[in-house]
RNA sequence: GCGGGUGUAGCUCAGGGGUUAGAGCGCCUCACUGUGGCUGAGGAGGCCGUGGGUUCGAGACCCAUCAUCCGCCCCA
């Protein structure tokens, strides 16, 4: 009880680490089949890379970020989302030179400073993917339909996505000084910090929870009279696309996301299961950042994925993946045949079976005890009796039968059932 | 960053100033000396989160601190 874990940072059980694991194959699995290829981690986890990810990225106040100090004083920021890593590794290596598409995937642990709770940590992880180089509604729809897919593997129950277009740069300009006209009541109470704020995004409006702002919003027009004829083609399209794919979606206006790099298309995706812990991933088109971060005037389409919710929405119904039982667990009988078993359990392991043995020879009904325990099939039991006649006695827990094998067809015997 | 709840056995929790801190589940042993699950009996396991204070006496009351959970804020 003495130990106590950083804050914000979870205990794991074993258990937990095979989930986990489980996941990150479920999400390699189903993005490789749409030929997205995994940045690895020492590609683009480069301290500097944190550090201009605070400043340059995003407005959000850094009271969020995680923020410190290094041994030479330099402000270190740990990275809070993986987006913008990424897009600067494939700038740094020139991984999509113009006129060519490139499609990555990322797994990588993202920090926030802010308070704990559920669902909500200070070193949360996160799946990503960025398709990059095409400006074509097929790339937004192919973006939300492999992440849908990737929740559907994972056993996420009842999803749908969320799906709105932000425009470009005269659609949005258009639309937050509308927002600032029927907000200007409101405003005229508010701190002047707050108001430098919602000044810069105007957009964050939308999905505000104060009662009066919805009250003064109400009459405002929907996005969707803002956009231009573009824009208006683009998120057609990119709804027939989502039909044809059969991936559930909904319009929702109020989705803006929190960063000002997106353009147009923006998601997320809900599950009726998740309750108000928010969404399980967010993504978008940002066409914009790349060049913003120094490289080529090239669109991209992302998506960040939260992968601690997503475990607590599969593990909430229940559809855990469990660790798969050892197959053998062997008992001596005696101790005379201690290490006659654990010649016994090299040969069985030679063999890929999992094979469990008690440390110690305690009594039978022990050892059958911690068999029964580890949820093994079958129990083999060697004592002298089985060693003089060069047997040994393979119990089935499940059935409750029991034979008798000779000890050098064991393997066979066992890998045959 | 703001407000609130909770820290007692491996787990879930009871005890709200007064002997030696409890229960259920789990674990171990035995009944059954070479056969699991069920039953019964017995047993092990506690810096009562940490530090200070009040008191004859603190697991309990007060202050601080750490952790954790829930709102808010924010959500890449």
């Amino acid at each position: 009880m003495r130990f106590q874990a950083p804050r914000g940072t979870q205990d794991v059980l074993p258990s937990d680490s095979y989930k986990w694991l489980h996941l990150e194959a479920t999400f390699r699995d189903l993005v490789s089949l749409y030929g997205y290829e995994e940045i690895r981690t020492p590609t683009f986890e480069d301290t500097e890379l944190f550090t201009r990810t605070a400043g340059e990225t995003s407005d959000i106040v850094t009271k969020q970020m995680y923020s410190f100090l290094d041994k030479g004083d330099r402000s270190i920021t740990l990275k809070p989302e993986g987006t913008a890593p990424a897009i600067r590794a494939l700038i740094q290596h020139n991984l999509c030179p113009p006129g060519t598409v490139t499609r990555l995937s990322y797994i990588t642990p993202v920090f926030r400073y802010e308070r704990p709770q559920k669902g909500r940590f200070r070193e949360p992880h996160q799946f990503g993917l960025e398709l990059v180089g095409s400006s074509a509604a097929t790339a937004d729809a192919e973006v939300i339909e492999v992440t849908v897919r990737f929740f559907e593997a994972a056993g996420v129950p009842d999803l749908f996505v969320l799906l709105n277009s932000i425009g470009r740069e005269a659609c949005r300009q258009g639309y937050s000084e509308a927002i600032l006209r029927f907000t200007a009541s409101f405003m005229a109470d508010q701190p002047e910090e707050f108001r430098a704020k919602v000044n810069k995004n105007p957009l964050r409006f939308l999905d505000s929870k104060d009662e009066a702002i919805q009250v003064l919003l109400k009459e405002l027009p929907p996005i969707s009279e803002f956009w231009e004829e573009d824009t208006r083609a683009r998120f057609d399209r990119v709804q027939k696309l989502l039909t044809a794919a059969e991936v559930p979606y909904r319009l929702a206006p109020e989705i803006v996301r929190g960063l000002d790099y997106y353009t147009e298309t923006v998601f997320e995706v809900h599950s009726s299961y998740l309750g108000s812990q928010s969404a399980l991933c967010g993504g978008g088109r940002y066409d914009n950042l790349i060049k913003e971060l120094g490289g080529s005037d090239l669109p991209s389409v992302g998506v960040g994925i939260g992968v601690e919710r997503t475990l607590m929405v599969v593990e909430e119904v229940g559809k855990n993946p469990q660790v798969p039982a050892p197959d053998v667990f062997i008992v001596a009988a005696g101790a005379e045949a201690f290490e006659a078993c654990h010649a016994m359990a090299r040969e069985l392991r030679n063999g890929r079976l999992k094979t469990l043995m008690d440390l110690e020879p305690r009594s039978m009904k022990a050892q059958l005890r911690q068999a029964d325990k580890a949820g093994v099939r079958f129990a083999a039991i060697l004592g002298e009796d089985e060693m003089a006649k060069g047997v040994v006695q393979v119990r089935d827990l499940l059935k409750g039968e029991q034979h008798e094998v000779p000890s050098v067809g064991v393997v066979d015997w066992l890998k045959t059932r």
